[in-house]
DNA sequence: CGTGTTGTAGTCAAAGTGACTATAACACGG
DNA sequence: CCGTGTTATAGTCACTTTGACTACAACACG
């Protein structure tokens, strides 16, 4: 047998909300060493007392300023590169979270500032491009396409919108997270063509942004998968 | 700021083969407490200067005797309940390895016995099933429900059968994986419509079990994905 | 040399997809 | 209050893929 080498454990998150067509992502601005100054995923430490998940939704609620965050939450993936952190030995657990358009988020006790970035700002090769702390770059590439590839089978989409929505909404999500519009006509043949994907209302939204013909409103069903997948071109 | 608390993190394999037309799984039996006499699946600690990756191909070369593992090995999730282990707080990093079917392995150092079990006998819920230690039992569970889904999507199954296999080999991997046999034509007109999946050779192989045509053999493509997905019935 | 067994090729109706066109319902400006 | 641009919804049609088959080819064994 071995000794058992003590390890720092701690979750980091990747929120991602629809804000202005565009995929966002959540980051807080370190105030300390390493990479002080440097923009980072949310995170910390799991306490004794609490596994993951719930360390990931107490984080959640700090960060975001929601006391109940009660959107979508899954487990990511392990990052454990021994060197990952200078400080010390840390492993982390990364999350993915889904929420509706989220006000401006209050800053945690240790970050300065927190702020949402569209996504593709953050993935450029250009010298605007902010330099992601740890390896979190890694981990917010990776968990884009964890949510790119769960829209084409599972019904996540509605977790980025707000009850109640219509199509056209639910097609923006699309539009924004994957970088390209599905056909308007054959995506409501699919949504609406799964069994409990959308449950319709009997109302219709009141005025839109910019004139035009009222959408029928509905809400999440019961469905989480799509059968046959929804195809990303 | 909150302390550091110190965790245990180690890794876990859920070692999947065929055998005799059934998907099978590498457990071993606990010589020391917690569990002691109880199956497990094979793991261990994760060493100061080793990521979680290298950890679980080390502990597979121990544990398999293999010397070099060059089969397929993909993280899995992250099991992080506080009482996991009653000792003390233990994260694991739980991993899938796929390979062609093994020699009966060697015990490893702190295992008792070690020995493939067909992974449907272990999933009953008769008085023969065994208990398997800690959360192992759930940890198998994920890593079945993995492996099935991505027989559906990806090449995997390639890495249950040596090079060179026929194509009834390797839909005798769905069969057993899936637990229920893909149709005959439709899978070969999949497989072999599928660039990449498979490369022809020009051999057959030699005198098969039972008599009959001998089949084409082939090797593994460079293609990793199925698209659009075989469907599982 | 036939006979059972296994592998390979092809067929066909049904379902799903991709790319459209047509129509309905609204806001707004004159 | 009447057109006009805008947005939502409905429907069409050729093409591809699927699911369930049938027919044929090649081999081992007695």
């Amino acid at each position: 047998m071995t000794t058992h080498p003590p390890f720092a454990v701690t979750v980091d998150l990747a929120v991602f909300t629809i804000r202005d067509g565009a995929l966002a992502v959540l980051l807080v601005r370190r105030g300390d060493p390493p990479f002080a100054g440097s923009w980072a995923l949310p995170g910390g430490f799991v306490e004794p007392d609490e596994d993951a998940e719930q360390a990931a939704s107490r984080e959640l609620a700090e960060e975001t300023g929601v006391a109940g965050f009660d959107g979508y939450l899954e487990q990511l993936r392990t990052y454990s590169a021994p060197d990952r952190d200078p400080r010390m030995r840390v492993v982390s657990i990364a999350h993915v979270a889904l929420a509706p358009d989220l006000p401006e988020p209050q800053a945690g006790t240790d970050a300065a500032d927190a702020r949402w970035w569209a996504v593709d700002d953050l993935m450029g090769t250009g010298p605007d491009t902010p330099e992601l702390a740890f390896d979190h770059r890694q981990i917010l590439l990776d968990a884009r396409e964890r949510v790119r590839a769960k829209l084409e089978y599972t019904t996540l989409a509605t977790e980025f919108v707000a009850e109640p929505f219509t199509l056209p909404e639910l097609r923006r999500v699309y539009t924004a997270v994957w970088g390209a519009s599905p056909d308007l006509g054959n995506f409501r043949r699919k949504v609406l063509g799964t069994a409990g994907f959308v449950v319709p209302t009997d109302d219709h939204g009141g005025a839109g942004e910019t004139g035009g013909r009222r959408a029928l409103l509905y809400r999440r069903g019961s469905a989480e998968l799509i059968q046959p997948p929804m195809v990303r071109n």
